[in-house]
DNA sequence: GTGGTCTAGACCACA
DNA sequence: GTGGTCTAGACCACA
């Protein structure tokens, strides 16, 4: 399932952290769900177990996940709801990026017209 | 004209490039305008000689200004185009991450209304 | 009568420890009162039998119960009083914690009164 | 200022947050103060860089520090705010505990001479 | 097996 | 010098 690029710029532990909030989005992971145990996916993705622990660290801290020592992290009941908020708040804080591009010039129709066809396909 | 936020993320050189590049894309700075001279610069905002240095060195990588040894920093007369080009580019980039977030279940009519909203005030 | 919270971080044997205890303050549990069995207890809450033994092991390393080889743990005569005393060293405990709190600033009246409103409900 | 307990069954990086929780509740560190370098603090306490770092880390999740990478870690505008609310959270909490003690069987009246005895030294 | 903490040490970007 | 990330590997408590 998770998969990193070791020459992506982007840390690996937030690449993990990306993907399983992706997995998330997508319903792939539910509330409940079990995450691969930290030593497990460090050999899965050849990815020493400090880091996947950090990614699964940060995971609870936020809200997202749960650990229960001896057993595991599981998808905390909050996490759907959290990151559909979070995709919100990135729409949001992406318009506003959008916006500040008209200040440098660019054509407000010309940005409307490009956004439609990216997502038209 | 310029200010740097010491407590942000975005590396101080970051800020300064982008900054100047805002400059020039609202014509405030034109090409053979002279840019202030590392050491002023240094000491007006209160910055490391060797940040603003690596920020003008980048500049000059990428041809937005030209070192004149011994007469100082001035912006390239492909200036003002490479950074409209960079603008544009920079919204293309912008709609790829918001198309991406259609992937993540946020309904496009949506996204289209948001953002017209936001774009009209 | 016991009930476990596996998403708790306090682990199981010590939850099922407080939870014996607590009985026995109460005076649910008497001396001479036999302990469920550890698999009849093990299967009565999903718990590992593994950590109904450690949690009974303790109760027996702290006088609390007793172990009658090949008739089960049984509620210790000196445990009520053993009980007692613990709880009075944790009233002294929590006291010492409240006060570390006025070391840091909280007025000694206000957390007076706060005690008193918490405690006459 | 910072001393550890290599013994103590609470995690090193933890004594840390809770020495510079009670530095700043004490005043002895104000909003905008500079902490110890990881490095450096790692050479002073013998500690691991790593330890120190988790516990800035986690300082800085909870708002009460701020990283600014190659200058430093620096206390927040609403550390002091922060840790006032956390204190008072954390009486909150102990009198509850306490609230607890008497369900168990502890005179109230008890309690309160108790508590006042170690106010009043 | 599963998470939690810690050390030792390396390499990178930035100031 | 200062923080950030990462690997390798050890030891502990708990299930």
């Amino acid at each position: 399932m998770i998969k990193v690029d070791v020459m992506s710029r982007v840390p690996i532990y937030e690449q993990i952290i990306n993907q399983i909030k992706r997995m998330i989005s997508l319903g792939f992971l539910k509330a409940g769900d079990k995450l691969e145990s930290v030593r497990s996916l460090s050999m899965t993705i050849s990815v020493n177990p400090n880091t996947i622990q950090k990614a699964y660290n940060e995971l609870c801290t936020t809200n997202i996940a749960i650990s229960v020592p001896g057993r595991g992290y599981f998808i905390s009941n909050e996490a759907p709801e959290i990151i559909r908020n979070s995709n919100m708040a990135m729409l949001d804080k992406l318009c506003d990026q959008v916006l500040d591009l008209t200040n440098l010039g660019i054509d407000k129709d010309m940005i409307i017209e490009h956004l439609k066809k990216k997502l038209n396909g």
